[in-house]
DNA sequence: GGGGGTGGTAACCGATTGGTACCTACTTGT
DNA sequence: ACAAGTAGGTACCAATCGGTTACCACCCCC
């Protein structure tokens, strides 16, 4: 018997509460390069090889609701816009750390079942 | 200046890794409940209330397809099929247990911020 | 005043994703 | 015989997501 007794999908789940930010194909990605400090528009195009300037500014826009980014227009010559993580945007770290874990794991196992057995 | 000299993206970047197999609304609930233990058809149906029996096959054969899951035929009375994650499968639960931990932040965080207080 | 770089906006389109409805095939229960 | 539950498959749609193309405003340099 598998069905029965399953820890029951709290109304607020952990998973639930994540994805709720994080989904899309290019949410993922623009955290993953804030990672590493704060990143002005054009930089952050430029990381995310691919991605149009409108879902940028769209995906930057939600973040910024979501108060993981934050968004600070520099006083400079040709007016240059940071966006950085805030404090709950840091937070993700963890997750990130996880994923480069899981990444080397998976490579590994990769190796050691050799590029043409299974099952 | 923010721009110069930024750990150039990998052409395997562990992030891309990840992406590449868990992406879309429905894989990483799957795997989520999977964590679990075994699960068979009907039970994913239920855990992940609201997905459609056609987007559930066509998941599970994906996952099936990068090893991340196996697939069971149990020779019982109505023929039931039993999905498990592999060793591969596995090896993402570091990562769930990141989720959990970065949501209980958040959580914290929303309460040291009281819930009308920002910027 | 033109060219180039900054950081966008708006209108339109295409692709991807997921949902609905209906079907099969088998087994159990009434 | 027939309903109901198992695990799907298929055809057709709807919604969401993201891309393309154009354009704007601002500033600097020549």
């Amino acid at each position: 018997m598998t069905s029965p007794s399953r820890p029951e999908p709290p109304p607020d789940c952990p998973l639930e509460r994540y994805l709720h930010v994080v989904s899309g194909a290019w949410v993922p990605r623009i955290l993953w390069f804030l990672r590493f400090g704060p990143r002005r528009f054009g930089d952050l195009r430029r990381d995310l090889r691919g991605i149009s300037t409108k879902v940028l500014t769209a995906k930057l826009r939600t973040l910024e609701a979501d108060r993981l980014v934050s968004r600070q227009e520099l006083a400079t010559s040709p007016r240059q816009v940071q966006y950085a993580l805030t404090e709950r945007g840091m937070a993700f770290e963890p997750v990130f750390e996880a994923m480069i874990r899981v990444s080397h794991h998976l490579a590994e196992l990769e190796e050691a079942t050799d590029p043409a057995m299974d099952r």
